[in-house]
DNA sequence: TTATACTCTACTAATTTGGTAGATTTATCA
DNA sequence: TGATAAATCTACCAAATTAGTAGAGTATAA
């Protein structure tokens, strides 16, 4: 399970990328329009402005802009710099490689060689989806929904 | 990441499946060759008896024994029962399906589409992945390593 | 009948999760 | 220039989860 503050940063992305272009949200316009606490928000939208995903501009008429294209930004990335490492065992991890104390070899190792596979496959999943892709695929599935039958 | 439990409880079944057949290992000789805590590997294998998967002898002379072959054990089923449900959102577990309390609509969510992908390529690896297969794979690696030069 | 090994219940310390609270800084507008 | 609106920063908190420990109880084989 993803904690729920990647869930709310990917969600504040999305309004983020539906907004006007060049025009700023304000932290409480996101907070309102997603259901998010807002001062949770405030400190899910700050890690990603460190991160490079977004940028703020303060004071009146201020807010959040996304800093890339919706279609540059992948799920990957935003599931990292919140959650963490992606890996499903520290030594499969890219960004913070740990080795197993309590394993004694890897290439021996009865369970990495299965995981690696699984981080394969989820990696290939979130780093080509991207928000843009997120949107789009709601999108239509809205659209594609059947009418609901008026009385 | 998984649990550092549900890293115990594979590593307990695939010293399991390596041992002969029909011959009970004790949690005190898994404990001591997988480096695992005896009391936490305790409760570890009691779950895994509750669920099926192994079978326990009581006395002198007891331990535990696979209750169905290391290539019938995949990777999902152990993981579920230690870590619970594999899906990376309530919304989309199979076994332990819950709304989103703050999503109104799972048809327009622009993050569950995409997770719905990953939890497909996680479940496609872990339910194909077998104990079997792990002592495969790693029994491969290390014949196929190359020799430490000696000298 | 005793030693051995599994079983059950309870407890605990440390970390993580999902937030709140409040003071501060910066920019805009009147 | 001063009020106001917005982001920023630091600190705090309760509840849940994780990774175990402790110890008494129960079944069984020798």
């Amino acid at each position: 399970m993803i904690s729920q503050k990647a869930k709310y940063a990917l969600r504040a992305l999305s309004a983020l990328a539906r907004g006007e272009e060049g025009r700023p949200l304000q932290i409480s316009e996101i907070a309102a329009t997603q259901n998010i606490p807002k001062k949770f928000l405030e400190q899910i939208l700050l890690d990603l402005k460190r991160e490079g995903i977004v940028r703020s501009l303060r004071g009146k008429q201020g807010g959040y802009l996304l800093l890339r294209p919706a279609a540059e930004i992948t799920f990957g990335e935003v599931l990292r710099i919140i959650d963490g490492p992606l890996a499903p065992l520290p030594c499969l991890s890219i960004t913070a490689y740990r080795r197993c104390d309590d394993c004694d070899g890897e290439l021996s190792c009865e369970i990495r060689h299965v995981f690696h596979r699984v981080a394969e496959a989820e990696r290939a999943v979130l780093f080509s989806a991207t928000i843009a892709d997120g949107i789009h695929l709601a999108d239509r599935a809205v659209a594609e929904a059947p009418e609901p039958v008026d009385g």
